[in-house]
DNA sequence: TTGTAAGCGTTATCAG
DNA sequence: CTGATAACGCTTACAA
């Protein structure tokens, strides 16, 4: 491994008979070099290899192009797709992510943050968790560019990408209600995320709303096998409910199992069920669930132009507030 | 932004009232530091926010600590599963993961390595595609470690870790044999990988030895969609097969969903299915898959382990192959 | 347009 | 154990 080191600037100068800060120039987009130069450098370069050293570079500009991403369940169909689209569009806007799995022990987002810093990362957009306000203020002081997707916090300096949970939890109680059902349930986990919440507190306020109770039920981690517990402790009450609302597809995909397979009951002439986020599975043909989908796409524009803008003014408070869209698919009656 | 830069050792030698090779010490594992200075740089660094900085540590070492994972269709389940086991691992063996998308676009997998040595990347783990060689070449001789997922490629220097995709066919297809299956069938996509084409003929030649013909079928891009169509396309047949191989999970789920909920086919009584990679939905009770489970944890260990590994001897051959375990569910009769 | 030289924040070497 | 000093590979005034 030691044997020939990486082609530094200053070998392909000496073979192409320039100075090193011409090398330099050429790989600089706008700097000024003779197209002359400019060939006999890129010929050389070619010839040896040579690629510029982006940790040497990041030094000298005090700018990596290194973004971070924390995450954590990255393995989750939802996370994996916003996964997607961060990476796609950051490397179109010419930058490099970082990937920062926080995945079991806490305090990791803590952790992240701070290998971020080490990294000399230009911006962390946080997925999962939500980092000690001190820390944030040191990234937020060291000119790193912070980014809270659905994560609600009161610190000004980062960008606040959120979704309108709550709205989206009243528009799917009205459904309900305009289907014909008459007893509402709500299926949460225990994570007591913001996002999480909103929908809850929507869901109820709008039923509240129409006359309706809801019957709310919190189990678990935010999976498939959540969802088919809650279903298990909901289904078997003596009102059962003909609508549920599941905070997430993963839990919705888990009752609807549950409902079907252990109760056999049958979605959607004797249960309604709504999820949300639009998973890939929420359009299989075994559950075909009416849900909301979240704008992944707009989301990451968002974020890589805000992290793009040559200067943010200080101080701002900078939020961003998008639309959940309701997919409808069978899984609610009549749609 | 411009404001305050980063913390340099500098300063916290500064403020400790020590020098900055005394800073730097102390921040480098088995060095030698009196527990008196050690304990008034920590405390100075604590309370200026001094964090290392990596990019110029690994200017200095030659070492970065990054390592590049190279990534198609990453919002795949069982993509996303071995990205959270590579993540994961790495950060416990104190590496970072940056993680390059080649989604769309071709050649990008050259582009992708071309960015790892940018970045100086200790090392790359190639998940999709195959580089050209010339590139191979240049990562190796630049001291760059290259892992190989899943990929058959004959250049040595590369760690390939690959399954027994063609013995997995084997099993399968006895397995169908010994269910009472008679007609059997392989449901591929057109990618032509070598771990699907393993599958594909493994199962075509163990049929073979049992005197069945196996019918085959490929179409499109390796998804739930595909496996619709490939349903479509071999239960309308007049010989219709009673027991389906399909060369992923992702290709099964759609197999399956068509063959119930469009032919009304009762699986496993009237049709076995087996997938292959053990995705998460694979396990659901809507599916109840048989399916072989790709070992990601110990395809990232044997990856993570030899990365780690002081010296490579070079030019010899470092190839490891693992082999998939047959998970039994209830898609294949009397399992 | 080009080259020279200074400096980015580290670590490694080498006296003390 | 400690502190100077020299790299590392690059960018960027500044001068030519």
């Amino acid at each position: 491994m030691s044997s020939k080191l990486f082609v530094s600037a200053q070998e392909v100068a000496e073979r192409a008979g320039v100075s090193r800060s011409a090398v330099s120039r050429t790989f600089t987009p706008g700097a000024s070099v003779s197209a002359d130069t400019r060939r006999r450098v890129l010929e050389a370069a070619e010839a040896l290899g040579y690629h510029v050293n982006h940790l040497a570079r990041g030094l000298m500009r005090n700018e990596s192009g290194i973004v971070c991403l924390i995450v954590s369940d990255v393995a989750t169909p939802y996370r994996s797709a916003l996964l997607r689209e961060l990476t796609l569009q950051l490397q179109n806007a010419g930058k490099v992510a970082m990937l920062i799995n926080t995945d079991r022990s806490d305090g990791s987002v803590d952790r992240a943050l701070r290998q971020a810093i080490r990294y000399r990362a230009d911006a962390s957009v946080i997925l999962s968790g939500l980092p000690d306000k001190s820390i944030t203020q040191l990234c937020l002081r060291n000119g790193q560019r912070l980014v809270l997707i659905n994560r609600d916090d009161d610190q000004p300096g980062p960008l606040k990408i959120n979704l309108d949970d709550y709205e989206s939890g009243g528009r799917i109680a009205t459904a309900f209600v305009r289907a014909g059902c008459r007893t509402l349930a709500f299926a949460n986990s225990e994570a007591g995320t913001p996002s999480l919440m909103g929908r809850e507190r929507g869901f109820i306020a709008a039923a509240a709303r129409l006359g309706i109770e809801v019957i709310v039920e919190r189990y678990g981690w935010t999976g498939y096998e959540a969802g088919k517990v809650l279903a298990q402790r909901m289904l078997t009450r003596t009102e059962r409910p003909d609508a549920v609302f599941c905070a997430t597809d993963l839990l919705a995909c888990g009752f609807m199992d549950a409902a079907r397979h252990q109760f056999g009951i049958s979605v959607p002439d004797q249960l309604c069920i709504a999820g949300f986020d639009d998973i890939e599975q929420a359009s299989w043909s075994s559950y075909d669930l009416t849900t909301f989908a979240q704008p992944v796409s707009m989301i990451a524009s968002h974020a890589v132009e805000w992290l793009s803008k040559a200067e943010n003014a200080d101080g701002e408070d900078h939020s961003v507030r998008l639309t959940a869209e309701l997919i409808w698919r069978g899984s609610i009656r009549g749609g």
